[in-house]
DNA sequence: CAGCTAAATGACAAGAATTGTTAGGTGGTA
DNA sequence: TACCACCTAACAATTCTTGTCATTTAGCTG
C-alpha cells in the first residue's frame, strides 16, 4: 500500500478530490497493511477518527483505489466482499473454519494453461488455498463453527 | 455430474425427500453440463418444464446438491453466485469482457503451498485465470495502472 | 393400501451487501 | 475570491439469498 501522500498525489492526479474523508480511509487501510479487510472494517477503523463517514463514502473511495490498481478486490466466497491491502502478486490461504485469510507467496512458475485456451488473454491469476489453520483443526463435521485461538506464523486476516 | 438415477438415490440415502421439481433441476443440472449456471438461470431452465418452482426451491436443492458435494459453488466475482455442474477436479477461465467462464485443466502438481503455511491444511485449491476470450479483444480504453499479475512464461496462453 | 411424520414447497417478506439519487457542501484552480 | 466539478451523507432502491409458516407430500411402516 502506498503512503499517504502518494495516495494524494494519484487522486489529484486522476481528478479526483482528497477529503478528510478519504485522507482518513488511506490512513485506516495503511494501519492494516497485510490485512483483508471488508467495507464494514474499513468503515469501523474510520469511524474512530471521523465519526461521520457514510458507509457510502468509504465504498466509493474503496472502488476507486480498485480502480487504480491501488487495492485488490477479493471474491473469496460468500459474505462481504473483502479488499486486499496487498496489491504484490500473492495468493491467499483462506480457512473454512473460522473465515480468516492469510497471504501466502507460492511460486506460480510451473502453473500453465493448456494449449486449448490459446486465445484467451490471461492477465491475472488468482489462486486461493482453502483449508483450515492451524486453530481450526481438521473436523469432519463441516458445520462447526469454533472460536479460533491461535493463529498461524504470518497472522493477520 | 451424476445421472437423475444417481442423484435420486444419493438424495434418499441422505434422509432428503426425492420431489418432481427436484428431478427437473436434477435434469436441468444434467442438460447445462459443462455450464456456470446462476441459480437463476437454472429456474428458468425448470421453469419451461415446471413453471410453479420457486426461486427458493432451486436454492434449496442447489445448496443440498453442494453440501453433498455433487454441485460446486463458484465465487467468480461480483454478481450472483454460480454453480459447476463439472465437480472433477479443474480450474477457470473468467473473461472479464463478457462475464464467461470456462472449464480448464491445468497442471497444479508443480504448485505447492509455501513451508510458512505447514499447519495449514489445505483441502482445495482454487484457481481462476483472468483476462479476456477471444471475442472479447483487448480494450485499448481500458486504464491500465494496474501490472499484469501472476502471468507465469507466456502472458498469453 | 392407509396412515404417519419429517421434509419440502411456495408465497411472502426479511436480511445482507452494495449502489443509485439528490440536495447541499467543498477542494482545487484561475 | 469565485467558480465548478466533484464529493458527501442521508435515504431509498436494488440485487441476491435466506427465513417464516401454513400447507402439501414423499417415503417409511404396519
Amino acid at each position: 500500500m502506498k503512503s499517504v501522500e502518494e495516495l494524494t498525489d494519484l487522486f489529484r492526479l486522476r481528478g479526483l478530490k482528497v477529503t478528510p474523508q478519504r485522507q482518513c480511509i488511506f490512513r485506516a487501510l495503511h494501519a492494516m497493511e497485510g490485512a483483508h479487510p471488508s467495507a464494514e472494517a474499513v468503515h469501523a477503523a474510520v469511524l474512530g477518527e471521523l465519526p461521520m463517514v457514510s458507509l457510502k463514502t468509504v465504498y466509493q473511495t474503496l472502488n476507486d483505489l480498485v480502480a487504480m490498481g491501488e487495492l485488490r478486490h477479493l471474491g473469496l466466497g460468500s459474505g462481504p466482499a473483502r479488499f486486499d491491502v496487498n496489491i504484490d502478486t500473492h495468493q491467499h490461504l483462506a480457512c473454512e473454519g473460522c473465515g480468516r485469510t492469510w497471504d501466502v507467496y507460492a511460486d506460480l512458475s510451473a502453473l500453465h494453461v493448456p494449449d486449448s485456451a490459446m486465445d484467451f488473454a490471461v492477465s491475472a491469476t488468482d489462486v486461493v488455498f482453502r483449508g483450515r489453520c492451524a486453530s481450526c483443526a481438521p473436523d469432519p463435521d463441516e458445520d462447526l463453527q469454533k472460536e479460533p485461538v491461535g493463529a498461524p506464523a504470518s497472522a493477520r486476516i
